[in-house]
DNA sequence: ATGAAAGCGCTAACAT
DNA sequence: ATGTTAGCGCTTTCAT
């Protein structure tokens, strides 16, 4: 293994090259006290010719501060959290923080070792995804003071911080258009809500939406599968040859609702003639599918963005409102039409 | 701000409350030295109690090394390289390393610079994406004796190390395919090659290949666009109507193709009888468009894999090959058939 | 405007 | 088997 001493050149070797103290180059580069100008400019020569590159570890240690945030995300495999985390670094970087990055699989194990390691990492504060966490991540946050704020939903009593919107409550919005078209058969597609409580009360606003005009959502009406395409093209030919089939299916995400659309193609299902499909997100191609997808926006980068801010407010002690409540759009499109007769 | 002393435990804390040296209790939590069982336990539970985390930081400094990687990808948005990211971070975290993520914007810049991030951070080695890099990144990387390794190219004279594949060689496999059907006209859509050697590579594969059976792939037919699924549409409905039509289109990689796919459904055209369009990399959803999309599959998780082991090993001054071939599989579906009369 | 020195939290010789 | 001590590379008082 190669000698690190020989091969990376330190705080010291800047100093001696350019005949000043460690101290001063210290204050030149980080611009934290007065150098004059010309041995600034002598030190910052010198600290290019030799890649001087400082190590974060060392500074992390002397300053007691990282200037780092965590984010954690359920996976790196769907597009829309691509979105928010890339929103979230962007703000941060620009807030002067930078962004560790840990994905939960989808399992709160999983993500309360990960965001331990994040904290060893030195982050700073942490970017959660949904409401629902261990409640001895709740705790070891707390105990050590680490701010952090859930996204994707809201958390009215503001008990923990949140960016977001209710998603009972934009699923109802989404159930509501669907009654409006006439629709009384109402499926469901959702995506596996062990530890995704987003889904959870989705399904939740489309049954307390449909229980509010007396109509009941069956529990074979709903079905659960992962992304894999094949799974929800399986889910969405289970809820068509149910007695009496559904004329209305509320696909929890657009990956789902894409595999509905595509596999009433290949039934030769007309949508929305036959049954209306709907989704949540909008993703790139939504607008694209034939038909294309009546969806809910949800506004994943101005959450990202949100969430940097928030927690750099925070860390700066201001004052900050707990609970931020996030627009979200229906996007009305062809997938979704009267019901049939 | 809160306190970091008062709200975290530091390794003091936790000898003192199991009354014994800093030195005893670091070698208990890491097992690097020997501790009576009694002892240890009685550190692990107090260190347990005290909700004890380690700063890396301080680790990192005192041993000299992170024991982390890095690895850097041009988008978190594309699911493809979230397979391999996710790959390598699985790899490595079995390996005993933590993984640090970048992202580079498909911009030469922008990937130095999150580099050079990468290593103030403590990365000992390094995963990059495709072939083509800054000088002065290479330099550096060499002049710190950083491991690093391309991926998603194959460099068969080893002056830097890869993992992969040639993509002017899969692209030509995949246009003899077209060949072999009769195809005569050839259009390509292709990512934008801005800093994308694998895209630029891919194009002049299906420009040799046509050449070696005196064929020429004109300019006009060559379109180079994003990854935003209106984009590939125009440049599909582009390149059928150039006179004459392109019967076989290479798409550098699935979502270009599914954008193809899709204006061909919207535009009435039929896939394969009118035209055959063909993809890289076998995404999830590529077996369920209609029609199921020919394409290569590009192992990502495999060689995210490879890398993770590559760096470990080169770490641990084991002999490696420094240019590691990666099988890429064609997958024969229904989007290409026999060129029209 | 600059430098000397202390110290961040931990590990790793080097004792014992 | 355990403790003492000397750093790791940097920032930050505190002097000058």
């Amino acid at each position: 293994m190669a000698s690190k001493r020989k091969s990376q050149s330190r705080i010291q070797d800047v100093a001696e090259a350019a005949g000043v103290s460690i101290t001063t180059v210290s204050r030149a580069l980080n611009g934290t006290g007065p150098v004059k100008a010309e041995v600034r400019a002598r030190i910052e020569a010198v600290a290019r010719k030799l890649s001087y590159i400082p190590e974060r570890a060392a500074q992390d240690l002397s300053r007691r501060r990282s200037y780092s945030l965590g984010a954690i995300i359920p996976t790196l495999d769907y597009s829309i959290y691509a979105r928010k985390i890339d929103a979230f670094r962007r703000r941060s970087e620009q807030l002067g923080y930078n962004v560790l990055i840990a994905v939960s699989d989808y399992n709160s194990a999983t993500e309360e070792s990960q965001c331990i390691n994040l904290l060893r990492s030195g982050a700073e504060g942490l970017m959660l995804e949904g409401g629902v966490h261990n409640k001895s991540l709740y705790k070891l946050l707390d105990s050590r003071h680490v701010p952090y704020v859930n996204t994707s939903t809201l958390d009215a009593t503001g008990t923990h911080p949140s960016i977001g919107f209710s998603n009972k409550a934009i699923a109802g919005k989404a159930t509501q258009h669907l009654l409006d078209l006439g629709h009384k058969v109402f499926g469901v597609i959702a995506a596996n809500t062990g530890f995704n409580d987003r889904s959870r009360e989705r399904i939740q606003g489309v049954r307390e939406r449909l229980a509010a005009v007396g109509n009941t959502l069956l529990g074979q009406y709903v079905i659960e599968c992962s992304f894999m395409l094949a799974e929800s093209r399986r889910a969405f030919r289970q809820v068509m040859n149910l007695n009496p089939p559904a004329t209305a299916i509320v696909c929890t995400n657009d990956i789902l609702a894409m595999g509905a659309i595509l596999e009433a193609q290949h039934m030769g299902v007309s949508v929305p003639r036959e049954v209306s499909i709907l989704g949540f997100d909008d993703l790139d191609w939504s607008p694209h599918l034939l038909p294309s997808l009546t969806t809910l926006l949800v506004p994943m980068a101005e959450m990202g963005q949100e969430a940097a801010t928030y927690l750099c407010d925070r860390l700066q002690g201001k004052s900050v409102r707990n609970s931020i409540e996030m627009d979200v759009k229906f996007i009305l499109r062809e997938s979704t039409g009267p019901a049939p007769k």
